[in-house]
DNA sequence: CCGAAATGTAGGCTGCCACTTACACATTCC
DNA sequence: GGAATGTGTAAGTGGCAGCCTACATTTCGG
């Protein structure tokens, strides 16, 4: 019998790092050889574990979400006088952007035009947005539903200017975080009764 | 004596076309052979117009800005009953994204690490802030400055979401209105009496 | 019409990148 | 121990992108 394949576990092992160099560098920047470097392996260890890059970067934005959802549901858990909803916004206006999401979001639309590579770009984007419709609804009540979709894309365009003001060096932490307090209110809506 | 040098005007011709590719396409995928048979021409022709490729992308943005304040100054000159503010939601919900403004924005900010490409696109996203900003007052009043700034970036997040919903087919032309309908007016705040 | 400089065309060079081949070594179970 | 398979390392390969060289052609003023 030969030894028991631990590739799982080293996909596991190795896609943080990776997820960090394509969210850092972008997709067309992010060179194997880089991949190989950061990982502290080869090349083709990186094609032993997946096809081609491409393949990778997807692997990414599954582990992203995961990891976002993670970090999510246990800001969610905590239960004091806050809605979810406002958590939310704390959390944002604080750590937004930690795990590179908007990063890889960029790189993903204008580094490829690969099909695969949008879909799960949507999908990532898609289930973000229901994320936050959700604790919106909580939040307002469930008789609120108007302009609960639109709410929830402004909230999140919200972030990613927040993530654009931040990578160009326009908005700093104060500056994020008055963004939040100032707008993050209007676009929340009532909290409910 | 020579022959005068067109130079200057050979570059304002083939500018709309290198926009445009790098705007589709980004910056890395973006190239110079590309950007040759776009403009229907050599690359060594565009060498002799600009240094580098990364020049032409540098134009680009200046030329982008140009395009974009000559539109929204357009748009100004109407003399009705809306506000400029109310004039630019609207222009904004119909034609946004046309020049590919936001495409070139990730572009510069995944592809790129260069710090003439951010110089160039921090100056390009404060000039559109500033331009904001003023439309708001103009539209609440100066009195009522309180979260001006804010609300201007969360219309430029907003302008950027209904992109990133576009380019990723999650919002159509009817939900990118009904975003900035819904949200609009709760940023623009209160019409000057 | 002629010299000077702009403009067009063909081809090539260098370096890098995604991906591969070849092979030595390690680990498992019988 | 040994067959079978996983894992590590070194060294390519082919292709393409950015940029350049060499040279022919056009357009201007005198």
């Amino acid at each position: 019998m030969p030894r028991p394949d631990r590739s799982h576990e080293r996909r596991a092992e190795l896609l943080p790092a990776i997820a960090k160099a394509f969210a850092e560098l972008g997709y067309r920047r992010t060179t194997t050889a880089e991949l190989a470097a950061r990982c502290e392996t080869q090349e083709v260890v990186l094609y032993r574990l997946w096809p081609d890059k491409k393949t990778m970067f997807l692997a990414v934005l599954d582990h992203i979400y995961d990891t976002s959802a993670a970090a999510w549901e246990k800001l969610l858990t905590a239960t004091d006088a806050q809605s979810a909803a406002e958590r939310l916004l704390e959390y944002e206006s604080t750590h937004h952007g930690e795990w590179g999401f908007y990063r890889l979001i960029f790189a993903g639309i204008s580094d490829t035009d690969d099909p695969q590579i949008r879909d799960a770009l949507a999908r990532l984007y898609t289930r973000y947005h229901e994320f936050v419709v959700r604790r919106l609804l909580e939040h307002r009540g469930e008789r609120a539903k108007a302009g609960v979709e639109q709410a929830a894309w402004a909230l999140i365009g919200l972030g990613t200017i927040a993530s654009v003001g931040k990578e160009l060096g326009l908005l700093d932490n104060r500056d994020r975080s008055a963004l939040w307090r100032t707008v993050g209110p209007l676009l929340l809506g009532k909290r409910q009764r």
